[in-house]
DNA sequence: TAATTAAGACTACACATGTAATCCATTTAT
DNA sequence: ATAAATGGATTACATGTGTAGTCTTAATTA
């Protein structure tokens, strides 16, 4: 029985990297390059070095077509997502959802379509809560 | 015109040790310690050293009397956690509150007191637009 | 008053992170 | 067949972070 692999500590850049995969994969590095280059200006070196960062993490993986990788993601966009929205709600929030909408809310950042989208993800609580 | 000062960066260690100053301040060394290590083991230089970090970065402040230092927030809680909030949702979840919230309720994590709560808010908010 | 303690300042040090540059082995172009 | 380009591997390097240890000086105690 091995213990559920805790997620490996993914930093901010290398996160963008990981987004683009989780994005479209499998994925070569330049294809890699080439999408984050349309918003961030970094240097082909920097994001090769970060792809190699995320294969050591356990983050992602490849296979190789002759000299190239494709890469592909090892963990779920998902899972990864609600992990650190729980730790993230945990460390500032004491772990309740509420409160940080209210934050927002009192800060006016809340639109009547987010208000909307909230009553509809409540209603489907509801209906499957009995 | 100064621009808004942009919240300095402040790390996992500096959080908790800034999260005791906001609970209750002035306060010295010594109470920020012993609040923490109820917690935390961290060694007394440990937490010295962050306060440093804190005070260098302009997060928080104090006040001498006699040899010790009295600190106290140069940030308000809620200004940092709503900054913090908001780079996150736009980090992982393009801004929307409600898809955050959906993912939760998907992972079973919703409670109905937590429910209950985001009724209130949006109650709340159903007020204040009219 | 001399010795000890305690507060904060300064120093340390390994590992992470952002940001590449260089090296090496193939491919590909001439 | 050589030379040039290209893909990945390895190395670099400043700054941040976690986690203290040492130094200096003032206060307290014997």
């Amino acid at each position: 029985m091995n213990t559920p692999k805790a997620q490996p500590d993914i930093s901010n850049t290398e996160f963008e990297v990981l987004d683009v995969i989780w994005d479209s994969n499998p994925i070569s590095s330049n294809e890699v390059i080439e999408r984050l280059n349309q918003h961030k200006p970094w240097h082909e070196k920097t994001v090769k070095t970060l792809l190699g960062r995320l294969v050591k993490k356990g983050a992602i993986s490849f296979h190789k077509q002759q000299r190239q990788y494709l890469y592909y993601p090892l963990i779920a966009r998902e899972e990864y997502v609600q992990e650190e929205t729980s730790s993230f709600l945990s460390r500032l929030f004491k772990g309740k959802v509420a409160p940080m909408i209210a934050g927002f809310a009192n800060q006016n950042e809340l639109s009547k379509e987010d208000i909307d989208e909230l009553k509809a993800v409540i209603k489907q609580w509801e209906k499957n809560n009995d």
